[in-house]
RNA sequence: GGAGGGAUGACAGAGCGGCCGAAUGUACCGGUCUUGAAAACCGGCGUGGGCUUGCCCACCGUGGGUUCAAAUCCCACUCCCUCCGCCA
């Protein structure tokens, strides 16, 4: 949630931020003129209940005095009173939901270097990166064996089994097996040991309350991508953000404490509402992933430096990995709703021959801290909200196909990298199937 | 799923219709004393909101209700603990 007191503060310079996002001025003033309408009836229901309070403090000393008549005097002017308060505050309750409702459609503030856009077109490509670049290759070429769409290979490989995924679940939920789900686990794993010691592990819930999902941003805008079990009022998580950003939910921390950081590795669930077509064939864009989330509380100091850890996090595994990617930084046009400033990075997969999204790594500033109310004492006693940020490191099943089309031999076997030999028995070769 | 008990400030723990935003203890901060520390003593010590910045309003698990007045009474819900049942 934006800040409504920095709203009022300087209206022109919030309304001109968000204006860069598509929200228009006149929306921004109607939200402006529900505040004042909202305090203007704060102030009358408030001056009601203090003349109430007051009155009945009067009844008790009437009584404490032994004079009943006056006490019921009294107690009949507050009675009348009283009814004139319930209205106030009743007037004042539905301005205030009304405004509520309306902050919480608001975007964040995009970061002043993001870039303008209208949507992933125009977002900014910062770096690339690849295998022998600092020894000054050139970007890798690839080989005609290399030119196999993941699903092909899944299939002829028999680690891959999308029909078996519909069957159960239906289109988009896909099933590994054999290797392919080893390699899976390994990636898992080998992510988790990367972080381990600096980010603490976290094994959440995979699904969350409302009033979870409403911390991140992810509700109310968003319902519609998201999987509900409305019998228990549940929503399954579409990231591990989701419960990593409510942890100390309405909190007080210690600033000695910050920056406390987590990850965690769950399935992620996405409707993805209305996708379909060329984009979403075998792994490009499934229902449900695994993910290895890093995650930040921080002061607004520590902020960019914990946003850039976890990018280097991210990137470095992805160099371990030996994958070929880019990092773009996101447009107004196309950055999430509570995010102040996203970078994503891009892997290069070659037998779909496309840049596959494997990470997003945001600084949500405290948009997310003033929705779940998560604060810090600072060193002079006063409290403040921290700033949130967070990033995947990574996103299992684009990283999944990137490796097997990447890794793909001639003769059809699959060779991945020996960082995952730990991980994998030793074992890094998926084999062609014995005929 | 059944029966019972509970939820109050950082923590412990009183209060069970009327100056109670809340005793007391611990912790924490400042001071006195001390060569220094400890102890002792003194003072301070929740969060949010509104405006005329001094005052007002709200908050005792959550949401309703009763009352002139609710931490305190009533109803519903949530969570925690104990016992029984079921169960990976």
């Amino acid at each position: 949630m934006i800040d409504l007191a920095q709203l009022r503060r300087e209206p022109d310079a919030v309304k001109a931020a968000l204006a860069r996002r598509g929200v228009s001025t006149s929306t921004m003033d109607e939200i402006l003129e529900l505040d004042r309408e909202h305090r203007r009836l704060l102030q009358e229901a408030e001056a009601l209940r203090a003349q109430v309070n007051e009155l009945s403090r009067q009844v008790g000393e009437a009584r404490r005095d032994k004079n009943p008549s006056h006490a019921d005097e009294l107690a009949a002017t507050s009675r009348a009173l009283g009814d004139l308060e319930r209205e106030a505050r009743e007037a004042t309750d539905v301005t205030a939901t009304l405004l509520r409702e309306k902050l919480l459609m608001i975007p964040n503030l995009p970061a002043p270097d993001v870039p303008d856009g209208l949507d992933e077109n125009d977002n900014v490509e910062m770096r690339r990166w690849w295998v022998g670049m600092d020894q000054g290759a050139g970007l890798p070429t690839y080989e005609a064996h290399q030119r196999v769409a993941h699903w092909d290979i899944g299939a002829e490989l028999g680690i891959l089994d999308l029909e078996a995924g519909a069957k159960l679940a239906g289109s988009m939920f896909p099933l590994y097996r054999g290797a392919g789900a080893r390699l899976l686990r390994a990636l898992g794993f080998f992510a988790l040991d990367r972080h381990m010691g600096d980010y603490e592990e976290i094994r959440p819930p995979s699904f969350a309350l409302t009033e979870t999902m409403m911390s991140t941003g992810h509700l109310p805008k968003s319902a519609d991508d998201m999987y509900a079990i409305e019998r228990d009022g549940l929503w399954a998580i579409p990231t591990a953000e989701v419960p990593l950003t409510s942890m100390n939910r309405g909190e007080i921390l210690d600033e000695a404490r910050l920056p406390i950081r987590m990850t965690a590795q769950t399935a992620c669930f996405r409707r993805e509402a209305g996708a379909a077509g060329r984009d979403t064939r075998g792994l490009l864009r499934v229902h449900e992933f695994d993910k290895v989330e890093l995650f930040a509380y921080c002061t607004p100091e520590q902020a960019e430096a914990a946003h850039a850890d976890i990018l280097a996090r991210a990137e470095g595994l992805l160099q371990a990995l030996g994958l070929t990617y880019r990092v773009l930084i996101l447009c107004t046009g196309d950055l999430g709703t509570s995010s102040a400033r996203t970078l994503d990075l891009e892997v290069f997969s070659p037998g779909v021959d496309r840049w596959l999204e494997v990470s997003s790594v945001s600084w949500f500033g405290d948009f997310q801290a003033r929705r779940a109310n998560v604060r810090y004492r600072t060193a002079d006693g006063s409290t403040a909200l921290v700033h949130t940020v967070n990033g995947s490191a990574l996103a299992w099943a684009r990283i999944w196909a990137a490796l097997v089309e990447t890794y793909r031999q001639s003769d059809g076997s699959v060779a991945l990298p020996e960082v995952l030999a730990p991980y994998l028995g030793g074992q890094t070769t998926i084999p062609t199937r014995l005929r």
